[in-house]
RNA sequence: GCCACUGUAGCUCAGUCGGUAGAGCAACUGAUUCGUAAUCAGUAGGUCGGCGGUUCGAUUCCGCCCAGUGGCUCCA
């Protein structure tokens, strides 16, 4: 007879079989009413749930995390409820539980509108409002196929089909309306609490594959109480409120347009911040041992064709074509920097040779996958490629995660997600090479003593690799650094090095990227300083502003001597009040606010103010250039 | 590419149940010279994303196209 050991350490001995509900009730009435589901030797499980041996068991209530799984599965079963009781004739499908809330994929030829959102919603309070009991059913495959044929839920019938053999298949009942499911869940619909929203419709594609038909999705979010809810979509709010696209706008930073869809017209000040990141990698990259080069944008297609880019990727190039010749405009720089190691005989003492290039790539994206800076058809790749033995992978690929979080740091990024991917069914080159390569790129980031994540069978066709990710502003993930072992091209363009043994060999080719694209990068910056860019990269650094037109030679002298000294400083001598001034650069975001009246003329100062509001008090102008070298310098 | 939504002044947005449109900010002009997040007054500004259709008349209704947004798929 099962004996219970609580959170607590407490044990207590029934002499039956018992369910959570009943251990619940047997702590105290309290807990019983305020109990969700149960865990059991870690496992969530219903409150119903059955004990028959030994266990651990844990009641769960809204103040446990754990609680938000499950309101928000639940949710998808109240909304799925209330759109079939609202749209008869409409199949479900699935709806999980995910980061934030939940959704629910329909199949309905219709398609569901703004306003059915708020009906939906409503009903789903109505249904909240019933109060109905879940409970929990078993049935054999056949029943439950048989169940939902009977009322025409075709994909439920696919869902239960894909169920494993020997899994127990059970739906939860609530009211009429029931599910096919794992569970666990609440006890009762009105447990649910009434913190959830409807956000928004989307398309997606049943399993998740385009060929097969498209569903209708419609996303929500549920929270343990009404305040977690406001507090989630207030911090969606903040987020918008640093989305790169809105703060190039109001910073004057860049700018899009319906004539070049997918890329980018620079403005000044976004420029300066391009020119100042691309500098930076620059210096980087020369004292890492990189050559830089530059190659044509427009290479004829023998090229591509010979290197496979034609065949494979060919919707996705864009072309052009002159005196009876077609020419790519280049989608990426691996095949013009092996011309340019194919230049001259190398020798294994050339190896490993590293070439760079900032190289300005077009790839014809599928429209409906741009998004601001983040995915362009234009871009510009940090790019380089580095042509070793099989010997010099692992210290290649160590030297290369050094350079990249020295970087990532020096850009005030420290949460990085790493993805190890690895060899597909379809590749090419021998499983010798493989398990080494592999091997190589998982010692790399061990003894690195780095955190990564495996994704077997994601690696490219020629050849295992790393990504190095960051989310934006709303938690999307995007993917920045890359470094991609490859064992085919360099044979296909015909690469080679003559080895010790007087041997021709072909070298191994290392596609890596720290930034990936600078567009993308310098999206993903404005979104983390939303758009308060730290000193070093700030397009305009100070400005120098008068308080009446009688210190106005004073102000061109100050921002003469700056600029002088190599800051970016801009004057202000416009007739307006000095608040004015003051607020407009502090919106502007620029990173110091030097005031001048006529008691700075006087002893030749300036008053000095952050754009976070702070008073660092009258500097004269040497002490000035100190501070701001300083702080360039710790990059703050 | 697929599904849904959106496209009105430089920006943010309102509006027209079909009779050629409005606010705030910005711009311009004038006054003001005022010490740390918005000085006051006036003026000007729009083929209502593009092309077609219905209509006496379309920014408004319908169709197609383009672009953007949110997802899905994709991302060498």
């Amino acid at each position: 007879m099962p004996v219970v050991t609580l959170p607590d350490g407490s044990q207590r001995s029934y002499d039956h079989p018992v369910t959570v509900a009943e251990i619940a009730a047997d702590i105290g009435p309290g807990l019983a009413k305020a109990a969700l589901a149960g865990k059991v030797d870690d496992r969530m499980v219903d409150l119903s749930h059955t004990i028959e041996n030994d266990a651990r068991v844990a009641i769960v209530t809204s103040r446990d995390e754990e609680a938000l799984e499950l309101i928000r599965h639940d949710a998808a079963h109240v909304m799925a409820q209330a759109v079939q009781e609202l749209y008869p004739g409409t199949q479900v499908t699935i709806g999980p539980a995910i980061e934030d809330g939940f959704y629910y994929d329909f199949a309905r030829e219709e398609p569901f509108t703004p306003e059915d959102l708020q009906r939906i919603e409503d009903r789903m309070r109505e249904i909240v409002g019933r109060d109905l009991p879940i409970r929990r059913e078993v049935l054999s495959r056949g029943e439950a196929k048989k169940t939902f044929a009977e009322i025409g839920e075709h994909y439920k019938v696919e869902i239960i089909d894909a169920i494993p053999e020997g899994e127990e298949i059970s739906i939860y009942r609530q009211g009429d309306w029931f599910d096919v499911c794992r569970g666990p869940h609440l006890p009762s619909t009105g447990k649910l609490p009434k913190a959830f929203k409807l956000m928004k419709l989307a398309g997606a594609y049943w399993r998740g594959d385009a060929n097969n038909e498209m569903l209708q999705r419609i996303y929500g979010t549920a929270w343990r109480d009404k305040k977690e809810l406001k507090a989630y979509l207030h911090r969606l709010e903040e987020a918008e409120k640093r989305d790169h696209r809105r703060i190039g706008k109001a910073l004057d930073l860049f700018h899009t347009q319906e004539e070049a869809p997918g890329m980018v017209f620079w403005h000044d000040k976004g420029w300066r911040i391009y020119l100042t990141v691309e500098q930076y990698i620059r210096d980087k990259l020369r004292a890492h041992g990189y050559q830089e080069v530059h190659t044509p944008q427009v290479i004829d297609r023998s090229l591509w064709e010979k290197s496979g880019h034609w065949d494979k990727f060919g919707d996705m190039i864009f072309t052009t074509h002159s005196e009876n010749r077609d020419y790519a405009i280049k989608p990426m720089n691996c095949p013009a920097h092996i011309q340019i190691y194919n230049h001259g005989l190398k020798s294994y003492r050339d190896l490993p040779l590293r070439l760079a290039e900032f190289g300005s790539c077009h790839r014809n994206e599928p429209s409906g996958t741009l998004h601001g800076l983040m995915r362009v058809r234009n871009f510009v790749q940090d790019d380089a490629h580095i042509f070793c033995t099989e010997e010099q992978i692992l210290s290649e690929v160590k030297a290369f995660n050094d350079l990249l979080f020295e970087v990532y740091r020096d850009f005030g990024f420290e949460d990085v997600l790493i993805k190890l991917s690895t060899r597909p069914e379809k590749r090419v080159g021998s499983d010798e090479t493989w398990d080494k390569a592999e091997q190589a790129l998982e010692d790399a980031l061990n003894e690195q003593g780095l955190e990564w994540e495996l994704q077997p069978g994601e690696g490219a066709f020629y050849g295992p690799k790393i990504e190095y990710s960051l989310k934006d502003c709303l938690g999307r993930v995007w993917q920045l650094g890359t470094i991609q072992l490859d064992f085919s091209m360099p044979g296909r363009l015909g690469a080679s090095y003559i080895a010790e043994d007087n041997e021709r060999r072909t070298p191994v080719m290392l596609h890596r990227a720290i930034l990936g694209s600078l567009e993308r990068f310098i999206g993903i910056l404005i979104e983390h300083y939303a758009g308060a860019m730290p000193l070093w990269l700030a397009p305009v650094q100070a400005v120098v502003m008068n308080i009446t037109d009688r210190q106005a030679g004073f102000v061109n002298e100050v921002a003469e001597f700056l600029r002088g000294q190599g800051f970016r400083v801009e004057s202000d001598l416009r007739n307006e009040k000095i608040g004015f001034k003051i607020r407009e650069h502090t919106l502007q975001k620029v990173p110091y606010l030097l005031v001048v009246g006529d008691r700075e003329v006087e002893d030749r100062s300036v008053a000095v103010r952050t754009r976070d509001g702070k008073d660092l008090g009258t500097l004269s102008l040497e002490s000035l250039a100190g501070h701001l070298r300083e702080q360039l310098a710790e990059r703050s």
